[in-house]
DNA sequence: CATATGTCCTGAGAGC
DNA sequence: TGCTCTCAGGACATAT
């Protein structure tokens, strides 16, 4: 499940194809998986990329932008498994797109997908800016300033952990994340954006900066069923570091008596701490 | 307008 | 053992 840590994190594996020049470009088909999303087709795809040089390597949210000269972007959107790939992937059946170069360390760019949720869409400037701009993407949650942050949710009647996951409101930030950061931040996932005061805007910003940067650093989260790798197939370590997701009844890491619990929230799990992410004390009305 | 729900997809694991 | 069922949650389309 990449999140901005895992994303930005296949960013910066993939950077040494940066002055490279397309050779080619495949979609490798299997016959028993479904087609991921490509757009534009292969042959369009191809008459577009051939011969043109990657400028840059960047990211919109949750996805990798590859940035050719001339401005246009492949976006590689991972969704649940998708993997932007320099080495040899996790198994042949899986490769959805390969970008192939010349002048450049890597041979090759690959998009591997077990479940095919994934896409690779290469857009225009003028595609980008709608499909990727300010309007569909809100700031993103590494360098989204508190005051931006309060701007864009406290007036939703959402509870904070779901309001979290609208990458309208605030791009990068997926459904472990939120629960973590919310942890540090001392706050019930429960509680509506509303309700929140500033204080608790401002250590949610610090705590979403923390936790982002810290997993960043250990390169992602790859879960239980393995699937996430960087660009190297490598696995990421920040899960030995998670304080609640997918914790459920073992003591918070925090606190050291409480016991995680596991709710639902708009049919994704929540993970929380009930000692440390208690709702705030009301506020006593003075005569 | 804001918010909620259904859909896509594959593989792992549970239960019988 | 092998079958069926449920679940995981990204983003988007459609419904309320």
């Amino acid at each position: 499940m990449p999140e901005l840590p895992e994303v930005e994190t296949m960013r910066r594996g993939v950077l040494p194809i940066v002055g490279g020049r397309v050779r080619d470009v495949a979609a490798p088909r299997s016959r028993r998986l479904k087609r991921i999303r490509i757009a534009p087709r292969l042959d369009a795809l191809r008459r577009r990329l051939v011969g043109r040089r990657v400028a840059d390597i960047g990211r919109a949210g949750k996805r990798v932008l590859v940035v050719f000269d001339g401005g246009d972007r492949l976006a590689l959107e991972p969704r649940m498994t998708g993997l932007a790939l320099l080495a040899d992937p996790p198994d042949e059946e899986h490769v959805r797109f390969r970008l192939e170069l010349d002048d450049s360390p890597a041979g090759a760019l690959l998009f591997w997908d077990r479940r095919g949720l994934g896409s690779v869409r290469l857009m225009s400037p003028r595609e980008f800016e709608a499909q990727l701009g300010p309007e569909r993407l809100g700031p993103d949650a590494l360098s989204v300033s508190a005051e931006a942050l309060r701007e864009r949710l406290s007036h939703s009647r959402r509870a904070i952990k779901v309001a979290l996951l609208d990458q309208r409101s605030l791009a990068g930030v997926g459904n472990l994340y939120a629960s973590e950061m919310l942890h540090v931040a001392g706050i019930d996932p429960r509680r509506p954006c509303r309700e929140l005061r500033p204080a608790d805007w401002r250590r949610l910003r610090a705590a979403m900066a923390q936790v982002l940067e810290e997993a960043i650093l250990h390169e992602g989260s790859t879960l239980s069923d393995g699937t996430y790798r960087n660009a190297l197939n490598l696995a990421g370590g920040y899960q030995n570091l998670h304080r609640v997701y997918d914790r459920s009844g073992e003591l918070c890491r925090n606190c050291s008596r409480g016991r995680i619990e596991r709710i639902v929230q708009s049919q994704r799990s929540t993970f929380f701490c009930p000692r440390c992410q208690r709702p705030p004390h009301r506020r006593v009305a003075r005569p």
